[in-house]
DNA sequence: TCTTGACCTGGACTCTGTCCATCGTAGGAT
DNA sequence: ATCCTACGATGGACAGAGTCCAGGTCAAGA
């Protein structure tokens, strides 16, 4: 993600101070924060950020298709910032842990037209969920 | 849904007129409501009811396994009757829409072992978006 | 019918996210 | 290098979804 500020400035964003503490939250861990957990990260370098900033900041990410949306578990949205590869996630239903997994097969493939309605369906989620190591 | 009632009854449920018209408004239409939609209608048929009746009402039906929470968008929770047939959504990213649907294949077998890092994988959930007819 | 523990109520509270008026500043223009 | 200005940041109020709790109520067994 070293390269998302060029991409960003390409594309006519303005690169704040803010713009750019989020953008490194984000390229730190490749886990997956919620919007107050990439605030506390983010106010570390930079006290004052709001957190209104971070949402903002997110929520343009997010429509620039840098960053995915991911909620889980009806609580916080999270911010994946894997999103240049597809795949899917496998949360633990114990802890709430949540990885990245490529599974084979696609499974628009598996939605027959019958099955559609109408739609014109464009994508597909697959959340696994189970027990991690710790958890079992 | 007409005999949930009575299942429930033998699991020691005490039946009260709260919960008993909580599960008459799921039985209703087959849709996916919020959990203030059950509160609306069943206020309708029962005034008093608090909104806490109705969130730890839905709650229990979850735990036992004869309702099914979905959360499409990160807004509010949905619940879904239909928990004794296996199925997945279809989700229309215009007006929000949901639809049961039935997919071939077993998107649990398209995860290899390799992928999923020790954890016991119990359940896949896939929820497919698109555009409906009206949107489109 | 009585008793009792499970259940319900309403209101306060938390968490997540949005909105808005105002202030600040990135970056092009000079 | 400095100035201008529109875009972005701020923070506090607000809203929606859900949880918690003390106290009152009632389903169902004895």
């Amino acid at each position: 993600m070293s390269d998302l500020l060029q991409r960003l400035r390409g594309r006519g964003w303005r690169v704040t101070s803010q713009r750019r503490v989020v953008a490194e939250v984000l390229d730190g861990d490749h886990v997956h924060l919620t919007a107050d957990e990439v605030h506390a990260r983010a106010a570390q370098r930079l006290p004052e950020i709001s957190r209104a900033t971070v949402y903002n900041t997110l929520g343009e990410l997010v429509a620039l298709g840098e960053v995915i949306e991911v909620s889980t578990d009806g609580r916080a949205k999270r911010y994946d910032p894997n999103a240049h590869r597809p795949h899917q996630h496998l949360v633990c239903s114990g802890c709430g842990a949540i990885r990245d997994v490529h599974p084979t097969g696609d499974p628009l493939a598996d939605l027959p037209s019958k099955e559609r309605f109408g739609f014109t369906v464009s994508q597909a989620e697959v959340t696994y969920r189970g027990l991690c190591p710790s958890c079992a």
